[in-house]
DNA sequence: GTAGAAGTTGACGCGACGTCAATGTCAAGC
DNA sequence: GCTTGACATTGACGTCGCGTCAACTTCTAC
């Protein structure tokens, strides 16, 4: 009778985290199951197991799981593009800095396995490169130090519920263009793909590329056109077409 | 009036952590001060930063601080030497699967960039690594995944405090020989050397060159000399030398 | 019908500090 | 000498991401 679903064991082993994190992420409203049975056990679908990996990548990244919710639920994936840039390079330090690490680690077992005794300046090796971190650690906490977080932070709850906004003003008045069937170079809809741009740009600032690219994935990706196409039909590849005009 | 001392504020940002982290570690016994003025104010020296960076690069390796009291306390170098080789290889493993996983990230990156959608399987490599990796984790609980770590915690109080008892004894013998000029290469002296060998292989099994830089630290190394040392003068000199034997 | 395995919801525990409050002490300037 | 401001001290409670009971329900198998 179970239509193919995952059971809160077999998603656990899947992804490779307890059951208990999976029930903690319910509770704190991060990943709810896709039903629940009358028994009140939770199944999962798809949508879930996806949405769990991409909270499990970021949580790798040692991102607070508030703030992965926030990401999570963006659905604007610019934004979500920018974010995982930040990571990204999060990543790659965290990474070289393990790997310096190793290296003084790896060093100090060869010299006590020679017997020579461990002096304090090649102990330190490691660590030179993270003096000067620390002020930037106190002054915005950790992995905030990713550069779109703090900027997205920097807006303040007010400032974010304006992005977000701008944001629907856009897709509202494409909305509207497309239901009359506009033309993609007419100037209306052009000044909105300008101000599309420029919302884009407030954390991202994509090439030519790139922001043709994103205009294909507004209509190609399912969640990202839901986006825009709840404001009615045809929202999405206006957007896009309007897009390669823009970019010329 | 100031000694050339550090004092908390100074110590924390050399080492790149809060004074609230050093009250702590106070706290805990982990790391006190060299001095304190009688108006309470913690004073550190240079003995001090340096078992403070011991803490931090353990730290680093997620080394609960308990373990990492009992690691920086510990003056055997054969232990520290076992233990320091498992956090390497736990190191090293860290820093692969941050590599894959920034792979993972910039594969997801350039999709969105070129308005791919993000299918499950592609979001899952960087993690198929992990998919076995979760029951160990809840045998034995994440980082102490360590073998090293793993026996010696695995010994319980009891058995750890045998375990140094067998040093001492190991030790205080060796003095009573010392004292009495004995042959390096006698057989009594020899017996004690296996014993020696027996109590380092617990944890460690060194080959015959580790063993014998052993024996060259115990002497060269003050800290660990004097470990030997305080049992009676020409006790660590009498050890390299039956090590020197007992490899022969 | 009964046992056993696995699920559920509280609730508390923990590790490594952050953070706040109340207070004390120092060096500098008036 | 007195104030002022910066920084120190010791409690004590808060936080985050779960682990770990406890008490109970429910499904499956025999």
């Amino acid at each position: 009778m179970s239509t193919e679903g995952l059971d809160i064991a077999a998603l656990a082993r899947l992804a490779g985290v307890t059951s208990r994190t999976l029930r903690h992420y319910d509770a704190i409203g991060l990943l709810s199951p896709a039903w629940t049975g009358r028994d009140g056990r939770r199944h999962y679908g798809d949508a879930e197991l996806l949405r769990l990996q991409h909270i499990l990548v970021l949580r790798e990244l040692n991102v607070p799981l508030d703030t992965i919710a926030s990401i999570v639920d963006t659905d604007d994936p610019a934004l979500v593009a920018s974010l995982m840039h930040e990571h990204y390079v999060a990543l790659l330090e965290r990474r070289d800095r393990l790997a310096t690490l190793a290296e003084t680690v790896e060093r100090t077992i060869t010299r006590i396995e020679k017997g020579l005794p461990m002096t304090a300046d090649h102990m330190f090796e490691g660590f030179d490169h993270s003096r000067y971190e620390p002020e930037a650690r106190e002054r915005w906490g950790d992995d905030a130090v990713d550069g779109s977080n703090a900027a997205w932070a920097a807006l303040g709850a007010a400032g974010q519920g304006a992005h977000l906004a701008e944001h629907e003003a856009i897709a509202s008045a494409l909305a509207r263009l497309a239901a009359a069937d506009a033309d993609p170079a007419s100037p209306e809809v052009q000044a909105l793909v300008a101000r599309h741009h420029a919302w884009v740009s407030l954390f991202w600032t994509p090439d030519r590329d790139a922001y043709l690219g994103l205009g294909a994935m507004y209509v190609e990706d399912p969640r990202f056109r839901a986006t825009y196409d709840k404001h009615g039909d045809g929202t999405a590849e206006l957007l896009r077409e309007a897009i390669a005009v823009f970019t010329g």
